[in-house]
DNA sequence: GTCTATATAATGATAGAC
DNA sequence: GTCTATCATTATATAGAC
């Protein structure tokens, strides 16, 4: 860093360091100390710059939910590489950061769950009606089928999920989202 | 209560406010004073009889998911069965306490996603894979959809679940689990 | 612009009295 | 069998120095 005195670098490098640590830990499983340092910085800063935790938080969850990690722009096959880039980001070996992540292990936390909603309403949701043309409910169950599956597979560890064949997983979840998106 | 100084009681409140507990706020969400407190106990109580708070987590985990609350015994209606109670017990007025609740406020904390899954794996998949003849990974796909909607319809709260007609979202469900399940 | 120091509150767990 | 009292740690947030 060439500034050791920079307003935007070091509120850059704390929401980066908090993308990061809510991802890993969700809202609940990191403190304010823990960022700071991350980002090379005092717990304070992370305070003058975002008002509390909470508010780094929001700003967290509004760049993550922007971010396109699994739900393409391809309407022709959607179902299909949505499928597949599921699969393969929560392969066991994956270690991803995803915004996925973020949402699944923030959600306990009431406030942090009003938060994510607002960002999936205005981002997510409204991106997958555009590509898909699907109805809006199908659009939120199709989510709600992501999410799962990100959680059985990642964040609970069900061995049924990480030891299956790819390939049969692949096919199954394109099935099911065929019906959802198109 | 009869008994003030009654072991197999005393426990037994312990056990049960602990389940009303995580079930509604997670496993980092509430803390031991408030559980014992809820059971009419000092929080002391609690180590002295589970060990620690993951000893009184693993345990009630062991209870809540022998419970069965979607997942019916009979196979022929199985795919509608399931989509029925979901769509029912998800409902916006509903306020259930439901395993799959624990389940998904829990799961942020290592420790806790790891009983968590051990407890799925015994009793849960067990239950559905008899009940349904499905697949392994069918059976579990279809345990992350059911995770996954609750999780968006209860926990985050999307609109559009939680607007949607519901029997419209019965009927899509039945012919994803009717694809899972049979 | 960033720090040290601190206020205030809550956490999980334990010692020892009765 | 259950309590009060307490330890050690951690949490978010703020005051004031430089």
């Amino acid at each position: 860093m060439v500034h050791r005195r920079d307003a935007a670098a070091t509120r850059e490098a704390i929401l980066r360091a908090g993308v990061e640590a809510f991802t890993r830990a969700g809202y609940d499983g990191v403190g304010v100390r823990e960022i700071a340092a991350a980002a090379g910085v005092t717990a304070m800063l992370v305070n003058r710059y975002f008002g509390s935790k909470e508010g780094l938080f929001a700003e967290v969850v509004d760049v993550s939910v922007t971010e396109r990690t699994v739900l393409g722009s391809e309407p022709r096959t959607l179902a299909h590489d949505i499928a597949a880039a599921l699969v393969r980001r929560t392969a066991p070996a994956a270690d991803t950061l995803d915004p996925f992540l973020l949402v699944l292990r923030s959600a306990a936390n009431p406030r942090a769950a009003e938060i994510l909603r607002a960002g999936i309403e205005k981002h997510v949701e409204k991106h997958a009606l555009e590509v898909s043309g699907a109805s809006r409910p199908d659009v939120a169950i199709a989510l709600a089928l992501i999410n799962g599956f990100w959680l059985m597979r990642t964040v609970i560890g069900s061995t049924a999920l990480t030891e299956a064949d790819e390939a049969a997983l692949t096919d199954r979840l394109e099935q099911l989202f065929h019906i959802l998106l198109t």
